[in-house]
DNA sequence: ACAAGTACTTACAATTACGTAAGTGCTCCT
DNA sequence: AGGAGCACTTACGTAATTGTAAGTACTTGT
């Protein structure tokens, strides 16, 4: 998205080039609990392309977000895991996906619902 | 970004949805004071065009999140507010721009020159 | 020998977001 | 009469993002 060349005055731009991407939140969010092989978290991603997720979690790492860990064995053992930061984040977001849970397309649509059901 | 075909487990691919604009975050951040005229909003936000600022504010309407009032006088006048669903996103979008002030982008290459450097 | 799994990597196509330029109908100002 | 401002609106083009399909080198299981 490349935000970077508005002059935002506090740091929503920076937060947003993070985590804005179509899967980061999915992949931060898995993360959260245990760190993740690349297979793992595919697997937890349905939808989600081998291409896509390799690209996004190199974003993620280049903004010290996750942490890459290669085991450097045969067959290949890599294991991904949030940082500090990327823990932060991951809290940092919980208000923000509150406000999803309850202001966002969905539920409006649901609130919407209800209202017209009775 | 229609994330929505994501079985996304909380609320926050909804919240990106209607934050994650270019443009978005900057809109309301605006909005946050005061209603605004188109114009006015269009001199606040250097760069953005008029057809993207109307695009996203018509978005940002469909999502809840800003309201439009139009005077119906000639020549137009038309004032764009935040509704409380729009209020209550600019407070969860706060705990965000923290971390972006502390571990984004900007910040870490700040972090690492200042490291370098002394 | 052959298929399947590991973690990537490449080339290319499709989709989506964003931008540029111009036009609409109206009124006020000079 | 000419220009500027208001709030849009349209047509079209570029740039960024995401997706599809296949291939790499290696090992394990049948």
């Amino acid at each position: 998205m490349t935000r970077t060349t508005q002059g935002e005055t506090c740091g929503l731009g920076a937060a947003l080039d993070v985590i804005a991407g179509k899967w980061k939140p999915t992949i931060v969010w898995q993360l959260h609990a245990r760190p993740l092989r690349f297979g793992e978290l595919r697997r937890l991603v349905p939808g989600i392309s081998e291409k896509i997720l390799f690209e996004q979690l190199r974003q993620l790492e280049a903004d010290g977000v996750v942490h890459r860990r290669d085991h450097a064995e045969v067959p290949p053992r890599v294991e991904y895991s949030l940082t500090p930061a990327g823990a932060a984040l991951n809290t940092a977001v919980h208000a923000l996906a509150e406000w999803g849970t309850r202001h966002g397309r969905a539920a409006r649509a649901q609130a919407a619902l209800a209202e017209s059901t009775g």
